[in-house]
DNA sequence: CATCGACGAGACTATATCGTCTCATTCAAG
DNA sequence: CTTGAATGAGACGATATAGTCTCGTCGATG
């Protein structure tokens, strides 16, 4: 039952912490239906469990990036179903937007880093490949996919859109923006 | 000096509060070079302070927005400016990404639901004037360029890109995405 | 049945922060 | 110089929450 347990309480903080960023213990135990003791015998303190639940938003990103890459044969096809991947597990680490105490653990600032560094990396390879436009810096590509995940899996939290919807549209206005073909006028090189 | 203090103090309040949303009012006051007691003489609560602060955001947002409106002679040239102009001054509410305590003044949720209501309005015009896919829900175009804003702020602020430079990359991202024009074929419309 | 580990409930302490209050200081206007 | 408004410093109480601890219960296992 142990496991079980500490699953219920990681899944419950991850949701409480996701609508209410500064939830007690006390309401996240409430909400995982377990003694407020129970999650001190779980975990050694508050911090103790932001960082687990970090740890495992990281681990199953890295999984999900790990299988869309095997799965990809062009570094373009890894960016598209990564970005997929990643919306699509959105819910799991929504509550990191705010949480603001994770800048304090190395471990978890330093995976964060990683995981960036590496979608520069694919971002890097595609732009290679073509895809990716050569007047754009490859920051603000890393930057407004994150803007983008990031909108997907809050419009699909409030309800607005579902997720498979939004794992489309993300990588719609990724790869050819929101407008008409028309606007291509808009375009500053050449 | 009654003004320039209370302006000082929500200028501090902004800035410390989008560098960590947790900061006690202490802190605060020491950022603002004020006493704790002032921040009280000024502020009914910590509630009331947000509540200014937020308030004057959404002022001048609207600000912002109906002078771009006023200079635009169409609707989709309205959103680019608006969107200028609102990157322009994230740094003025970038506090917000986590004032979750906002939630129940119900002025301030009631401002925000109205400004994104406009901006859906704003794109149902541009999509009238053909500028926008008929494809991609309104939703998605309004959740999209909110998440671009949100990533040009916090490139910004993490000094990663320039202010006018991201002002530029934002609006060539919603015009024409990422991609080089190679990738049209990926579209599934037609 | 007996045992043991996990758990729930709740008392208890420590601490951080909010909000109030007082008093001395400063500074500008008259 | 006198006065009054704004402020800084800090004491004080109230409250919320983190973290510790104890005790009784439940259920599985032998």
């Amino acid at each position: 039952m142990a496991l079980a347990t500490r699953e219920r309480i990681l899944e419950a903080a991850g949701g409480t912490l996701s609508r209410n960023p500064n939830a007690s213990l006390d309401r996240i135990a409430v909400e995982a239906r377990v003694g407020r003791a129970t999650v001190f015998r779980h975990f050694e303190s508050r911090a103790g469990l932001l960082k687990a639940l970090a740890s495992r938003a990281i681990a199953e990103t890295d999984r999900a990036t790990r299988l869309a890459a095997a799965d990809a044969r062009t570094a373009t096809d890894a960016l598209r179903l990564i970005t997929r991947a990643v919306v699509g597990a959105g819910e799991s680490f929504r509550f990191l937007d705010s949480a603001a105490e994770l800048y304090d653990e190395p471990e978890i600032v330093e995976a964060y880093q990683r995981q960036m560094s590496e979608l520069a990396d694919l971002v890097g390879a595609a732009r290679r490949e073509g895809f990716i436009r050569s007047d754009v810096p490859t920051g603000w590509v890393v930057a407004s996919i994150d803007g983008l995940i990031w909108a997907a899996c809050r419009a699909v939290g409030d309800g607005e859109l579902g997720v498979v919807q939004v794992q489309d549209l993300v990588w719609e206005t990724i790869a050819s923006g929101l407008s008409t073909e028309g606007t291509r006028e808009d375009r500053r090189a050449e």
